[in-house]
DNA sequence: TCAATTTGACCGGT
DNA sequence: ACCGGTCAAATTGA
């Protein structure tokens, strides 16, 4: 088990500041040198918090170079290394040294400096916890990750925590209509059921909204949409199934199972299955005109929309149902983005794969509960708006965007 | 009208 | 046989 303590910690190592652009080797060295000796957890806090405040710079930036694509694939490059320091820094720290080090893949895909579009899966936000809080990054770092068992990839698992706008009221008993439901007309149905789930699995643990209604998981970057809830022996509450909302647009297989601790109501317990295919990108980085980002922040459509709307079928294209959510909760968004940073990185860099050995490859993340400020404090969501927004600047509908792709249907 | 949710039945693994 | 996971008809609600 891995617990990431944090302390308030002393100024930035400088050499990975933002001057870092032009001396790669330089920070290289530098995390060199404190491999040598031997990185604290202040260093690998503030290695992440350098990411944050290179982002930070490239947002205040951003309207003077926003047509210089070179410069800002430049930056974001940094930015990347920045966080792929820190997630160096965290296995060293944590003394994983005994299981190597996954090698940092190639930033792009040809050269050095482009934009692997695979990345942009590990951006996405991680719109966890929905206690509220103040503090902004980094002072809640002791949120951080809590546990990290069994490791398997992280490689393009959800990176997010929870909710989708979906109730876990109990369900009102609706009137029985006295007709069907109750008779047993069951034909032998005629598929053949798949077998459970044995892929990779990971699990995370949220707290439960503190504030307004207490039984909504919190909000992830992505839409679900229950398809059953069972009463699980030996548990108090029941555990709710989700598959992806967009599964029958990209056959998305992607599950989760949501439920509520017995011995702790205000923590729930998620466990994501299968991959998002939902949200892979094929819109070049950085192509993204101004005003579409700009629209981005702004979008407030509920997680729940259905696919079908326009605002949500944009969201879909550009990973903007990610940013919706970030809408709602930008800071959590990002405070608990950051905090799983692990899961911004590239895959390759996630994560020391199946360590713990044996059968299980479930992980275990526990995901803070985050604060709830906005854009001055976490410009790094707006840059991820931007990226994840690319090519979309909002009123285009699903099928302008997937012509050959139906639009939702009921499950037959 | 249709997407989302509810919930009992069904299926397959253990 | 038990239990977790999934299906799908009924129902709800926008």
């Amino acid at each position: 088990m891995h617990v990431l303590a944090a302390h308030p910690g002393p100024a930035p190592l400088p050499l990975l500041g933002a001057a870092a652009l032009d001396h790669d080797h330089r920070r290289r060295d530098s995390i060199q040198q404190l491999l040598g000796r031997g990185p604290t957890m202040d260093d690998v806090l503030l290695q992440i918090h350098e990411g944050f405040r290179l982002a930070e710079e490239l947002m205040a930036e951003l309207p003077a170079t926003q047509n210089d694509p070179a410069y800002l694939a430049e930056r974001c490059h940094g930015i990347v290394q920045a966080y792929a320091a820190a997630i160096r820094l965290v296995h060293q720290h944590h003394g994983s040294a005994d299981t190597p080090l996954p090698s940092p893949p190639p930033l792009g895909g040809g050269t050095a400096e482009g934009g692997n579009l695979q990345q942009l899966d590990l951006l996405r936000p991680l719109l966890g916890g929905a206690a509220p809080s103040s503090a902004p990054f980094p002072h809640h770092q002791h949120h951080m990750i809590g546990r990290l068992l069994e490791a398997s990839p992280f490689n393009n698992m959800p990176a997010d925590a929870f909710g989708s706008g979906t109730s876990f009221v109990r369900p009102v008993r609706r009137q029985q209509a006295s007709s069907s439901r109750s008779s047993p007309p069951v034909q032998p149905r005629q598929h053949r059921r798949r077998t459970r789930e044995s892929g990779e699995r990971m699990m995370i643990l949220v707290p439960v909204q503190r504030t307004g209604n207490t039984d909504l998981p919190p909000d992830d970057g992505y839409t679900w949409r229950k398809y059953g809830q069972k009463d699980i022996l030996g548990s108090r509450y029941p555990r709710s199934y989700y598959r992806c909302t967009h599964k029958n647009y990209y056959g998305c297989e992607a599950k989760k199972k949501v439920q509520r601790l017995d011995d702790d109501p205000f923590m729930y317990e998620v466990t994501y299955c299968g991959n998002h295919t939902c949200l892979t990108s094929t819109t070049p980085l950085l192509t993204l005109p101004a005003s579409a980002a700009a629209t981005s922040t702004t979008t407030s459509n509920r997680l729940t929309s259905s696919p079908t709307g326009s605002s949500a079928a944009a969201a879909i294209l550009a990973g903007q149902d990610v940013v919706m959510a970030a809408a709602e909760h930008p800071a959590r968004a990002l405070s608990t983005a950051i905090q799983l940073g692990i899961s911004w990185m590239p895959s390759g860099l996630v994560g020391p794969s199946a360590t713990a050995g044996e059968g299980s490859s479930a992980q275990v993340v526990n995901v803070p509960a985050a604060s709830s400020g906005r854009d001055a404090e976490y410009p790094v969501m707006d840059f991820a708006d931007a990226m994840f927004n690319s090519g979309s600047s909002g009123g285009s509908s699903m099928d302008a965007i997937f012509p050959a792709a139906h639009h939702d249907r009921r499950d037959s």
